[in-house]
RNA sequence: GGCGGUGUAGCUCAGGUGGUUAGAGCAUACGGCUCAUAUCCGUAGUGUCCGGGGUUCAAUUCCCUGCACCGCCA
């Protein structure tokens, strides 16, 4: 109780434009976040996961419109296209935060309040491109010849009234802050992106609409609709708490991070922090952009017809190879290719050959020579001391990988000791042991620190493959890997012996 | 058009603040073991390190330039 204060670890995914089905890339992102949020939590931190959808706009009415449908009826069906998805990927976010929802509603107005208060909101007017017949905005550079790129019918310049965020007023500031924070954007690449477009000028941002009704109305002025990325990125506030529970809020803000896609670098790595040092608050800790997905080696695209639905993906291959192919396959900040070839292949060469079948020749073994009962350790042996030494260097490669969010990192790491571990067996060649009644000592070290390495690996592992880790644990008869957490969690040494293991059906069964 | 990135083994990529035999995984070939999901272990490779020029005793690594591809902005 004395650690009430204790900052919870903050992670959040984008919330997810409910005017589309999710794909790979809501999944990767999702995935990704979800695999922090169990490494943490196995660490010891508590944690706050948050992921959601953006439910208002101009694009939102009109599909409901066109489908008879009222814009929340709308947004209430494709919701669950998501919430059922998250399920079937084992996400285990703490909240699920609607742009809808009534607190939502409450927090964007306490904040453009505030905002409005500092004097960085003033009525303007807003001008651009418009199609009536589409009833949509585009700038200048979407033009298609002056023409609407959507229909191509001509499209006129109109002047609105709007309101705009005096986002200007606090380029240096951001910059500055940007030479003090090298690390608030990662990758690197995509920090130097974003410092890029800070050396044009930037312009205040209209955040106002008055064209359609579906969002949130501008406090003391309901011909006014807040426009999206204003009402949208607050999101990451209300979830927290903002404005009514201030204990609570100050436990959680500002984030640890934002996970979010590079499509979307400039308004996190922009807009939202000078909206944030408008309201006066602090800015999150890290935003991470990570790539694209291709398929196939091709863009992913509808009009292509190759857009990947994920529950598919996981229906032929099963959730964990999925989760564990997103996050092997590419280092996490980089563009990737997502392949059937590929994934079959890391399965096969990776889950099934070299972890499963790990695995499962360790457990025969143990069934063979010991009659299903785990060996007890002798501290002192030459094995034991070598392998708790690799340990160390393991975990203390994991823990750095981690911090970078390199997945790919964490896993090569975490590969060195089922590398390890079939060359062991094959140099101490256990069936031979086996055979040298004088020689038992010999083989029970040697099957003890094989058991103590996967059930570590087991713990290791079941932030990105909760349900194969799990089922690893059981049959090396071992308590399931998220039992217990803490820092200790990774120490070399603590397998329960005495017990039997069980051998159970292949961890993952190879592909033709 | 402006800014930035990339170009290394058949494939996917690491790496090097210049210096003896340039690495990993996959794929290929051969050998070994038999506990295991025909799995595992070992060995063997091959590379004008994109082209050209420069600096240097020495460049794949630094500089300039050209080409190709990619990203961001406009």
């Amino acid at each position: 109780m004395s650690d009430l204060r204790e900052k919870i670890y903050y992670i959040t995914t984008p919330i997810y434009y409910v005017n589309d089905v999710p794909h790979i890339g809501h999944a990767y992102t999702t995935i990704a976040a979800d695999v922090v949020a169990r490494y943490q939590r196995l660490t010891g931190r508590e944690v706050f996961f948050l992921t959601g959808t953006d439910e208002h706009g101009l694009k939102i009415e009109k599909t409901a419109t066109a489908k008879g449908m009222s814009a929340k009826e709308l947004v209430d069906e494709v919701v669950e296209r998501y919430i059922h998805l998250w399920k079937v990927l084992n996400i285990s976010h703490d909240d699920f935060i609607r742009t809808s929802e009534e607190r939502h509603y409450r927090a964007v107005h306490a904040f453009f309040k505030r905002v409005r208060e500092q004097g960085q909101i003033y009525l303007g007017h807003y001008e651009d491109w418009y199609c009536v017949p589409c009833e949509t905005f585009w700038t200048e550079s979407q033009l298609d010849n002056g023409n609407c790129c959507e229909c191509g019918r001509p499209a006129e310049r109109v002047k609105e009234e709007s309101y705009f965020f005096a986002m200007s007023a606090f380029q240096q500031r951001l910059l500055d802050y940007l030479k003090e924070h090298d690390d608030f954007v990662m990758p690197k690449s995509k920090l130097n992106e974003v410092l890029g477009f800070l050396r044009e000028e930037l312009r205040d941002l209209s955040i106002s609409r008055s064209s359609f009704s579906w969002g949130i109305p501008v406090p003391d002025d309901q011909r006014h609709i807040i426009y999206v990325w204003f009402d949208a990125l607050i999101n990451y506030l209300t979830a927290a708490g903002f404005p009514d529970d201030q204990e609570r809020f100050e436990r959680l803000w500002p984030a640890d991070v934002h996970l979010i896609g590079k499509d979307i670098l400039r308004f996190h790595a922009v807009y939202w922090p000078t909206f944030l040092f408008a309201a006066g608050l602090p800015l999150p800790r890290r935003v991470f952009a990570h790539g694209w997905w291709t398929v196939e080696g091709e863009k992913m695209s509808k009009s292509v017809g190759n857009v990947v639905d994920p529950e598919v993906v996981v229906e032929e291959f099963g959730v964990d190879a999925f989760r564990y192919f997103l996050l092997r396959e590419v280092p996490f900040g980089s563009d990737g290719d997502f392949s059937k070839t590929a994934l079959k292949g890391r399965v096969n060469s990776e889950l099934a050959n070299d972890l499963g079948n790990l695995l499962s020749r360790t457990v025969a073994m143990v069934k063979k020579y010991r009659q299903s009962v785990i060996p007890m350790a002798d501290t002192e042996s030459v094995h034991y001391r070598e392998f708790a030494a690799l340990h160390d260097e393991i975990r203390q490669e994991v823990a750095a990988a981690m911090a970078d969010l390199a997945f790919h990192k964490m896993l090569a790491a975490v590969w060195r000791l089922v590398e390890k571990c079939n060359r062991f067996i094959d140099e101490q060649a256990p069936w031979a042991l086996a055979k040298d009644e004088s020689r038992a000592h010999e083989l029970d070290q040697v099957l003890y620190c094989v058991l103590e390495t996967l059930r570590l690996l087991s713990v290791y592992l079941s932030p990105v493959m909760p349900e194969k880790a799990a089922q690893m644990a059981l049959q090396l008869g071992q308590a399931d890997p998220t039992a217990s957490s803490g820092p200790e969690v990774f120490a070399w040494g603590r397998l329960a012996t005495g017990g039997e293991v069980i051998k159970g059906k292949s961890l993952f069964p190879r592909l033709e």
